[in-house]
DNA sequence: AAAATATGAATGAAGG
DNA sequence: CCTTCATTCATATTTT
């Protein structure tokens, strides 16, 4: 028998946070909602809408609304950064070596990939399409309440 | 006060495992090059630079911009961290008066960030608006897990 | 080979 | 909003 069993079952969703020295660690499941707003076209929650998602949040785990308001933040200005990267890399250098493995078909004539992230591989970002689920997450009427 | 829900069994072996290869590994001419950079004053380099830099290193072995990008958060963040420890080091032997001086900073000082203004502020939101309280923001979910 | 260390990669948090 | 700091994780490398 591997005694691995410590039998000290680390609530440490919990403890570390009230110690106040951990930052959020986000759940798969918040991830995945935080991900389908994203997706949704939510950039930048009002206090409002970070109130709704943190509530909603927080039944999977410990959460503030300020790590709500930070992940938006983050993912928007990490994408916008990718993109930026990829898209200077590709106009700068085509093809400074034969050794090519991309096999990249475009198809229609297309030559503008808007292939985002860091690498040339993999790594597919989420593409929301039109009509591609019936996410009503923004019942909130447009207004301007930008931090 | 047993009330935890543990399971703890972390499957993240998985989660963020880069299929598609290794990491990058720099290879030492690379490291030169990188290190040349960094000695030249370079810290924090643009997309342009990074592109560049890229380019360049391209040319010994496989490497995309974010491998330079984070080669360099990581090669500052750490030589800051080393510093640190020496003058720590330093300043705890041969250090006959105990005046300190005032936030020396020589070209960077990692001081803990101050906390801005999240402790008590928004967020706390209690009213919908006039007339506005017909929303579900999330219809993902079907059950609800609080009980 | 296992442990310790070094370092690439990722992201939360905060400053300006 | 954009940039930067700081912490953490994952893996390659070195040490014992």
């Amino acid at each position: 028998m591997t005694a691995k069993c410590a039998s000290i079952d680390l609530d440490v969703s919990l403890i570390q946070m009230q110690s106040g020295g951990t930052r959020w660690n986000p759940t798969p499941e918040q991830i995945k909602l935080l991900e389908a707003l994203y997706q949704g076209g939510l950039r930048t929650p009002n206090p409002v809408q970070i109130e709704r998602i943190t509530a909603e949040l927080g039944k999977y785990g410990r959460i503030e609304g300020k790590n709500v308001f930070y992940w938006f933040q983050n993912h928007k200005a990490r994408k916008q950064k990718r993109s930026e990267l990829v898209a200077l890399a590709a106009s700068a250098a085509p093809l400074p070596h034969p050794e090519i493995e991309e096999t990249k078909e475009f198809h229609g004539g297309s030559c503008k990939r808007k292939c985002r992230s860091w690498g040339s591989l993999e790594l597919d970002v989420e593409e929301e399409g039109p009509g591609d689920r019936t996410l009503e997450l923004f019942p909130l009427h447009p207004e301007r309440k930008q931090m």
